[in-house]
DNA sequence: GTCTATATCACGATAGAC
DNA sequence: GTCTATCGTGATATAGAC
C-alpha cells in the first residue's frame, strides 16, 4: 500500500476510467464498465465489513469473479480502488442531494429522510460509510481528505438552506447566528443514528426515528413553531 | 486471529489478569500492572489509527517498549487484548456516567457534557471509539456484543431519566412516549458530532456543540420551555 | 483484459531458552 | 516476565504469457 500516491492519472474527471483499448478499438465502454462495476460493488461489500486496511484484493477480486491481477488491471492500487468506490457512492449523493436546489427548510429535511431510507435498503453501503468515515479520521487515512470535504460540503449547504429559509421567513430570524452549529446537528443525528441501526438493523427504524427528528427541530425553528 | 476465540480462561471477571507468579511470589500487582496498562494505553492509539483488523501486535508492542512475545505473555491473543482494552474504556464510562442516579434531565445532560469536554481532551481514544463502534456492525467482529450491549444499556439509562423526568413536573408529559427516540438521538448527536469533530478537531469545539445541542433540546422538551 | 507465477514482506501465534 | 526463533498464512504489487 502507499506506494503509488497518485492513482489520478488513470482516471478522467468525472471518476470514470477510460481504458485506451476500449477508447480506440470498439467506442464502447459497456463491457469494461460492467466488470468495473462489479468489482466497485464487491468492494464496498468488503470495506465495510472490514474496513480498508484489513480488506484485502485477492478477496475483493474473488468476489468479483476474477483474479488479483485481474482487478489490479482496472485499479491499478488498493488506495485506488478505495477512491474509485467513494466517488461513485458520492456521485450518487451529490445527483440526490447536494446538488439539489432547496426551496425550504422542509423540503430539505424530506430529502434527508429520503436519504435514510436510502440507506435503510444498503447495510452495506451504510456500514461502509460508519467504517470508513470513522477510519478517515486518521490524517494519514487514504480518504481522510474525501471525508473532510464531504463534511465541510454537506454542512456548508445544509446551513445555507437554513438561513436563506430564516431570510424566507419559514424558520425564525435567529437562526442565522446558529445556522452551522445545527447543520452539523443534522449531520451528526444521521450519522449517529446509522451507527446504532447498523449495530441493531432490526431493532428499529432508521428512516423512521430520522423523521421523527427532522420534524422536532423543524418545529422548533420554524416562526410559526 | 480468530484460532484462540475463548481467552477469557487467563482473566478473572473485573477482566485484571492475575498472573499465578505474581500471586504466589510477591503478593503484589504493581510491576505487572504498570506494563500491562503502558500495553493497554498503546493499543487504544493504534486501534484508534488503524482500526482492530489492521492494527499489528508487533507494532504495539513495540510502542509499549516490549516485542510481540512479551505483549503475548500478557494478551495471549489479539482479540483479547481488544476486550480488555474495551473493558477498561467500560470500567470508566460505568464509574462516570452509567453508575449515577441523575435526579433530573438537566444533571444527565450537563453530564454527558463533561463526557464530551473528557473526549476532546483525548482524540486518540475517542477515534478508537468511532472506529470500533463502526466496525462492530459487522455481526462477526469481537466486538459486536460489546457495542451492541453498550448502546442498549446507555439508551436504557437515558429513557428512564426522561421518563422519571416526565413524572417529576421536570419535562412535558408526552415525553413518556418518546422517551426511547429521545435517548437514541441524543446518542446519535454525540456520535456523529465526534465524528466530524475527528476529522477536523481544530474545526469546532465539541463539548461546546454539544452542550449548544443539549440546551436546546432540554429548552424544547421541557414543560416552561 | 485476464491469467499464472513470483517477489517481498508482514501478520498472529507457538515453543522454548534464560 | 521477556526474549529469540520460527511456523504457516496471507498481504500488495510486479512481470510477463496468452
Amino acid at each position: 500500500m502507499a506506494r503509488n500516491r497518485t492513482p489520478e492519472g488513470s482516471a478522467d474527471e468525472s471518476g470514470r476510467r477510460v481504458p485506451p483499448a476500449a477508447r480506440t478499438a470498439r467506442g464502447s465502454y459497456a463491457v469494461g464498465d460492467e466488470r468495473r462495476q462489479r468489482i466497485l460493488d464487491t468492494a464496498v461489500d468488503h470495506f465495510a465489513r472490514r474496513g480498508f486496511h484489513a480488506s484485502s484484493l485477492a478477496r475483493i477480486a474473488k468476489g468479483a469473479g476474477i483474479t488479483q491481477g485481474g482487478l489490479l488491471h482496472h485499479f491499478p492500487s488498493k488506495e485506488d480502488l478505495l477512491l474509485h468506490v467513494l466517488e461513485r457512492a458520492d456521485a450518487a449523493d451529490r445527483e440526490g442531494f447536494l446538488a439539489r436546489e432547496f426551496e425550504s427548510a422542509a423540503e430539505m429535511f424530506s430529502m434527508l429522510v429520503r436519504l435514510a431510507e436510502h440507506d435503510s435498503a444498503r447495510v452495506e453501503q451504510t456500514r461502509m460509510f460508519n467504517v470508513l468515515a470513522a477510519e478517515a479520521g486518521d490524517p494519514g487515512h487514504p480518504a481522510h481528505a474525501y471525508f473532510a470535504r464531504r463534511y465541510a460540503g454537506l454542512v456548508e449547504v445544509m446551513a445555507g438552506v437554513l438561513r436563506r429559509a430564516a431570510r424566507a421567513g419559514e424558520l425564525r430570524p435567529d437562526m442565522e447566528a446558529v445556522a452551522v452549529a445545527v447543520a452539523q446537528e443534522v449531520a451528526a443525528v444521521l450519522d449517529g443514528l446509522r451507527i446504532q441501526w447498523v449495530l441493531d438493523p432490526r431493532g428499529f427504524d432508521l428512516a423512521g426515528r430520522f423523521r421523527a427528528y427532522a420534524e422536532r427541530v423543524l418545529r422548533a425553528l420554524s416562526v410559526d413553531g
